[in-house]
RNA sequence: GCCCAGGUAGCUCAGUCGGUAGAGCAGAGGAUUGAAAAUCCUCGUGUCGGCGGUUCGAUUCCGUCCCUGGGCA
């Protein structure tokens, strides 16, 4: 069994410091669990690790894409792997840290034994389940995929169509019935870790304190003219979409007022938090970490890495 | 001072041809298996601006007062 340490936390919890400082002290190199840090050119926006922090320890799966590339789960975890067992063969430590906890669950567990559905299938359903508008009939798919697999049905809201169509999907283009797959590890490096995970206690006032706080800095430091240039260069990059840029990027068309914009990314990136905690309430494995907590991470590394050494 | 338009959930507003009210956003909780910073679900009693009047019954009609916009002076 090898250790792998992972912090996360919701955003703007201070895990990135914290990480730091753990890599310092137990030899680590960090790998980032984020879906938009590995996008060069959204820096501001994404509180990307400076390159200071990546000059003092070093940073993987950032800057790895260009804006226009696709990214998935199955990407992350892939190279995550590839990557944690690089630094684990150079002795020293992969600290995975981040808040993708979808990213996390598939690097500890697996992913199902199927592939990305073809874009030719997901085409077909949307034309075929479309309504009038344009709009995907969601009772349209839930029904269709309750006849073929009721107990996937049962599982997926049927207002989910993202759920509804990528279930259907896997049906049509594999024959295999959603329900009935199980996640499956990638590699067998990933079933021989053992993971050490920690996500930063903080209140929900001072997370909205630091939230606020981010929020003005990042505006500060050009986050509009960061997407003004990113949404000439690359308009249909996903990272777009997501939180600061989605907001300025209305502001650019005039849709969000000056006034309004600041506000605007901050009730979104609360919400992303919030989301966040689900996940993290939801992880019994989770213990959880503050600043001062860097003594009591080291010791239960000796404590582990001493008893598998001994093992 | 006069004339309009408003005053309804933390915010923006719907609505009730008179039987005490509902959306979006915010907030809280949850889901999450190749878009995940995405996507989806659940949760809404608030002197319906104050006071009077009409009425079996008013937030809804009438009067009056207060407040906020805008216009005229």
């Amino acid at each position: 069994m090898k250790l792998c340490v992972a912090i996360v936390g919701p955003t703007a919890s201070g895990k990135t410091a914290f990480a730091l400082q753990i890599a310092r002290a137990l030899n680590g190199e960090i790998i980032c669990l984020d879906s938009t840090t590995v996008y060069k050119g959204f820096d501001i926006g994404t509180a990307k690790p400076t390159a200071e922090e990546r000059a003092d320890v070093p940073h993987h799966l950032v800057d790895i894409l260009n804006p226009n590339d696709p990214f998935t789960a199955f990407d992350f975890v892939s190279k995550a792997d590839a990557v944690i067992e690089k630094v684990s063969a150079k002795g020293k430590l992969p600290i995975v840290v981040g808040g993708t906890f979808f990213y996390l669950k598939a690097l500890e567990q697996g992913m199902y034994p199927v592939s990305e559905s073809p874009p030719e299938t997901v085409e077909a359903i949307e034309v075929e389940f479309s309504d009038t508008e344009g709009d995907l009939n969601a009772t349209g798919l839930h029904e269709a995929l309750k006849k073929v697999d009721p107990k996937a049905a049962e599982k997926i809201h049927p207002n989910d169509r993202y759920r509804l169509v990528r279930a259907l999907s896997i049906f049509r283009s594999t024959g295999k019935k959603p329900s009935e797959l199980n996640a499956v590890p990638l590699s067998e490096a990933q079933k021989d870790r053992l993971w050490m995970k920690y996500s930063m206690a903080i209140s929900r006032h001072q997370l909205t304190q630091n939230i606020v706080d981010r929020t003005h800095k990042m505006l500060k430091a050009g986050l509009v003219e960061e997407t003004r240039r990113l949404s000439e260069t690359s308009p249909k990059a996903r990272a777009l979409t997501s939180i600061g840029y989605q907001e300025s990027l209305k502001h650019l068309k005039g849709e969000i007022p000056e006034a309004q914009l600041a506000n605007a990314i901050i009730d979104r990136t609360r919400a992303l938090a919030k989301r966040q905690t689900t996940w993290i309430r939801s992880d019994r494995h989770l213990r959880f970490v503050d600043n001062l907590d860097l003594g009591r991470v080291v010791l239960e590394y000796k404590n582990l890495s001493h008893v598998l050494g001994s093992a």
